[in-house]
DNA sequence: AAGCTTTGTTAGGTATCCCTAACTTTTGTC
DNA sequence: GACAAAAGTTAGGGATACCTAACAAAGCTT
């Protein structure tokens, strides 16, 4: 362990991210399941992990099993709970495919700051829990993008409905409905 | 003009980028510009500028004025149309504010495909004129993510004014309240 | 128009991250 | 335990994208 630099390349990351990833799958990370999940050749694993080493992430030596450092898991752990909350966000309020989610996933968690996560996070609970949105607030996004403008007609549905949902939220005295709205909770 | 690649660098994609801002801004593009708003030397930028006249993406020659071709131009607008969707929407929808919103909409543009920005681009004006969300919905998202749980007395008082707006749309019989609700729109 | 400053270019160097291809170590099978 | 297959390493090379520093062209001043 040295002098570590406080950021790695988006691309350590990535090494990071697998090696956590195959730790929790199948016990042990190796260089050959490393290069096909990134898609490289396993000599340039073998460069990427002495650099990971180099920066005290891995515990590494040539021929060795490979394990994340303390230091380096909480790292990974922090990009694949990026991945993961932008993810979320693509498919389940975007509503956009699972796999342009994931390639886009991918992509994004090297470049949104931890507080932009954060706030996600929150936006994402917030529609779950507020009961003017929820499950079938972001349902009906998908009315609305397969127009690509509002209909009125679903529209009109779509207020009566969330009318009659406050309606009893209000007569029951609900003050955090989110509580009782377990439909919206488990789109997550 | 060659045999151009489809695809083209995070890097040049900022050049580009810079080069359309500067001839909105200033009519022209210089080399110490481009460097100043990049935060490189001149040196880089020249290098640059000539793999872009390569791939046919600007008119360029030593010490000439830079242009955008018709090509360069389209590319540069699509980048810049990614950038602007993404701020938007970091800093209307998760209220982050505008420093943050505008480095992370820098990294974040060239990590997003065009149909997610599209699907975005539906998300946010879904919220704006869908009359279960809009402006007082994302501003009561401020008083949420401020206690990160949801807090009662907000939430009822949000429940009735919900019901007020939503039943004023109702006896209307207005199909598509999006079109009166201005308090909305101006969000963006 | 001479001279200084600014701007732009060039050449050479560094770092990253990937590749190919040859080589070494480990693993599994007979 | 020998030996082939699989896994891992090494060395050398290419692309990208910066840098430094010397040099060349353009633009101002007077």
């Amino acid at each position: 362990m040295q002098r570590e630099n406080q950021t790695i390349s988006d691309s350590l990351e990535d090494y990071l991210e697998t090696i956590l990833h195959l730790e929790e799958t199948s016990k042990v990370a190796r260089v050959k399941d490393i290069a096909d999940t990134l898609g490289v050749l396993r000599g340039s694993v073998t460069g990427a992990l002495k650099t990971l080493a180099e920066k005290g992430l891995i515990n590494y030596a040539p021929y060795s099993f490979i394990t994340l450092t303390e230091k380096g898991a909480l790292l990974a752990r922090e990009v694949q709970r990026r991945h993961g909350v932008l993810k979320d966000f693509l498919q389940n309020v975007l509503l956009v495919d699972a796999d342009r989610a994931e390639e886009n996933a991918c992509r994004m968690e090297h470049a949104v700051d931890k507080a932009i996560i954060d706030r996600l996070v929150m936006f994402i609970d917030y529609i779950h829990r507020c009961p003017r949105a929820g499950r079938d607030w972001i349902n009906l996004f998908v009315n609305y993008y397969a127009r690509s403008k509002p209909d009125g007609e679903t529209c009109m549905a779509c207020v009566s409905s969330c009318l009659d949902k406050l309606d009893e939220s209000a007569k029951a005295g609900n003050g955090t409905p989110g509580e009782k709205d377990k439909g919206a909770a488990d789109l997550r």
